[in-house]
DNA sequence: ACCTGAACACCGTTCAAGT
DNA sequence: ACCTGAACACCGTTCAAGT
């Protein structure tokens, strides 16, 4: 954006000392910092999320960040906001509140598996960053348009957010445990491997029934168990409707 | 049992030289070393049950853990299977199933909430432990009892499990966050007037929904939360019973 | 005000050496 | 076979010192 012409890069002069590393093109913002962060985050993981590799990608040791940020758990939940931020909300339509619902659980999901295990940062977590707070009001919104009375939707939007925590980090969780050099998939695929060997090697005295429904156990397609799960507490959701508090 | 007499402690005889610490009173056994980290995480929870932690109230060193034991992840593992093993397992009644589901989960959910934050283990990992084992058989016996598909049952179990997982940690994520001196409950008690504070300082512009029920939101009651949720799904998986499936 | 090096008090795991 | 000390490669956070 700027008008002045490109540094060109001249050798050291004479007599002048070097800088000990190369400085941080940016300078530090906790902007800069959840970014940076969550590059690491989006290659490695969470647990790779360290102040001190932060730090590090940022060219900087790690005093330099409690400037900027409080501590590890403040960054995580920086994080965590960001994230939410990317999660597109829906316009309130009354007659399609349930689809509309479901719709939004599965772009909650579909973002949080994206950014590896950062549920893991929700769970068990008060909402109070703005863009997770646009969430939690877009949820609320559509019960309420839906005629779901408030006592109900404020359970229901804890219950929901639980489930969604939850499938995000068993969607994850195999991510997090394969070896950092190996095809992620191809080691997946190796561990239900093992799973179904397993299941299949138990006493069926012992686990009669559980013998009997390895393939169905097994059956660990996410996405299927996701559906089933999510439709079972919307559904739910709307028994609590009552008729006289609903438009239309 | 033995039938020696006790041995005397008598003073260390001249020239003999006394060993450095005092030995393990116990030999070093898989089980008496889960026995401690199990102590160690009912009294200061599950980020305090470190490898050296734990050694250390065993007196001796970290390295010493690991000739009966190949990590961390394998001792959390067993751990949870030992506390998984409290559990106690109804003998199905195909009449009254859903009765049933519904009292396990809660037993389920209190033997977890009973021991801190062991619930995060649980989270995304495959049962493979007996007694993880016993509670899955259970459970998936009371419903194939009540005509539950197998195909519904294996991704019911699932659920159900992250539901619990989810609402046990939930429940004791607070406790985990207060300082080590303070009274959990008052800290609680502190931690929710901040949050209703904070709710209610919220712009009514921007969160229109939220705040317009701060009150309900607010409503922590774990246990009344737990029921809400377990109830829809437990109704939600009794509507896929086959009428022609069902015993009776 | 912002950044830094160094230090403190921790981690999990490995390994050669002892008994 | 079991146990150990020491070492390696890490953590989060604090703090006095610099600019």
């Amino acid at each position: 954006m700027a008008t002045t012409r490109p540094e060109p890069e001249l050798p050291t002069p004479p007599g002048r000392k070097p800088r000990r590393t190369a400085p941080p093109r940016q300078p530090l913002t906790q902007e800069f910092i959840v970014d940076t962060a969550i590059r690491v985050l989006d290659a490695e993981g969470l647990e790779a999320v360290t102040m001190r590799r932060v730090a590090q990608e940022l060219g900087t040791g790690p005093a330099s960040l409690y400037a900027h940020v409080s501590g590890k758990e403040e960054l995580r939940e920086l994080m965590l906001d960001r994230v939410a931020a990317e999660i597109r909300l829906p316009v309130p339509d009354p007659e399609r509140w349930q689809e509309q619902l479901h719709e939004l659980a599965s772009e909650i999901r579909r973002v949080f598996t994206s950014h590896r295990d950062i549920a893991m940062v929700s769970m068990g977590m008060v909402p109070t960053g703005p863009h997770l707070l646009d969430v939690a009001e877009a949820q609320l919104a559509l019960m309420r348009a839906g005629g779901v009375p408030k006592e109900i939707a404020g359970i229901a939007v804890d219950t929901l957010g639980m489930f969604l925590d939850a499938g995000a980090i068993e969607d994850t969780i195999h991510l997090t445990k394969a070896p950092p050099g190996a095809d992620p998939w191809e080691y997946f695929q190796k561990y239900i491997g093992e799973v179904r060997a397993y299941f299949n090697a138990l006493p069926p005295d012992r686990y009669p029934v559980v013998s009997g429904m390895v393939d169905e156990l097994i059956a660990m397609d996410g996405e299927q168990r996701f559906e089933f799960g999510l439709g079972l507490l919307v559904r739910g959701i709307a028994s609590y409707v009552e008729d006289e508090e609903r438009p239309g």
